[in-house]
DNA sequence: AAAGCGCCCAACCGCATGTCG
DNA sequence: TCGACATGCGGTTGGGCGCTT
């Protein structure tokens, strides 16, 4: 099976890091054409990229909505007991995490939380010096834990470009205000656009406040517990083919606003996944 | 000041999966 | 049903950057 890669007949396919220009390019055409048929894009654009590299550009760094930055004790939460329980499916765990990316919640958990978990899955003896009250202390999950790296310098909170809309800027780089304004140009926009965007807005604040109570799933906004539990369902059942029961309990705690409310119920289900809540927890 | 080292992350590579004729 | 093609996904790489010595 497989096949062979897609530009390896392309004489003059560049590689390597992006140009603004390149950038402008692509955002442009997807404006005008929207993602997808992606064979397209290098043909009609005079891009010298491959078809893949387009779309790699435009998911995991110019698409609208994705945020930069730090991760959440929350974020890292739900990567690293998604990650439990489902391995390394990166687009499914992303899939709770819609404002990043799969590449970068997979670079996040090979840098940092792999690291961290491997830590803290040495001998128990390791775990005494830890405070018995530890686990249960409001203090040991905090958004101040060392763990927890400051913004990038640089880089702004999502809300916080002028005269965007609903989307985040390209946050980094190079590519800087050019891109930015055709993003401004594109989501600047109808009343009921703005109206979204104040909605969004809001989210992404609660998120910020890791009070997050919606989940986007598969492009669409879920909300109310019948949805939210499907959702969860959807990606996490078929897995571990565990009951609707069970993962309710998950989805309580991965989703509500106190991430340990719901960690008296999955005490009594860890046996049935691979996920330890204790050791989870002392990780926060 | 500069060389060495390690970390981070954007991007690449190759395989898997889906779709269509 | 089969093969070709397009897209998705996860593992890996390597350049840039910051920190340490």
């Amino acid at each position: 099976m497989g096949r062979p890669p897609c530009c390896d007949n392309g004489v003059g396919v560049k590689k390597g890091p992006w140009t603004p220009e390149e950038d402008i390019v692509l955002v442009s055409y997807i404006q005008q054409h929207g993602p997808g048929n992606w064979r397209s894009v290098p043909e009609n654009t005079g891009l010298m990229r491959c078809s893949k590299s387009c779309r790699l550009r435009w998911t995991n760094y110019l698409r609208p909505g994705i945020k930069r930055g730090n991760f959440t004790p929350h974020e890292e939460g739900i990567i690293i007991h998604l990650q439990a329980l489902l391995g390394n499916k990166w687009a499914a765990i992303a899939s709770y995490l819609p404002q990043r990316t799969d590449n970068d919640i997979k670079n996040y958990w090979n840098t940092h939380l792999k690291k961290k978990v491997k830590r803290l899955q040495q001998p128990a003896d390791t775990f005494q010096t830890t405070p018995s009250n530890a686990v249960t202390s409001p203090n040991y999950y905090s958004p101040t834990s060392s763990s927890h790296h400051s913004l990038q310098a640089g880089v702004q909170p999502m809300n916080s470009y002028p005269n965007t809309t609903c989307t985040s800027a390209p946050s980094n780089n190079a590519t800087g205000g050019a891109v930015s304004n055709l993003f401004q140009a594109w989501t600047r926009p109808s009343p009921a656009a703005a109206a979204n965007c104040k909605i969004n807005m809001m989210q992404e604040f609660q998120e910020e406040q890791d009070a997050a109570t919606s989940i986007l799933c598969k492009d669409q906004i879920v909300t109310g517990d019948a949805s939210k539990s499907s959702a969860l369902e959807m990606v996490v059942a078929p897995v571990m083919g565990a009951s609707t029961a069970t993962f309710s309990l998950l989805e309580d705690w991965l989703l509500d606003d106190m991430p340990g409310q719901a960690m008296d119920g999955l005490m009594g289900i860890s046996a049935g996944c691979c996920a330890d809540p204790i050791m989870f927890k002392r990780l926060l």
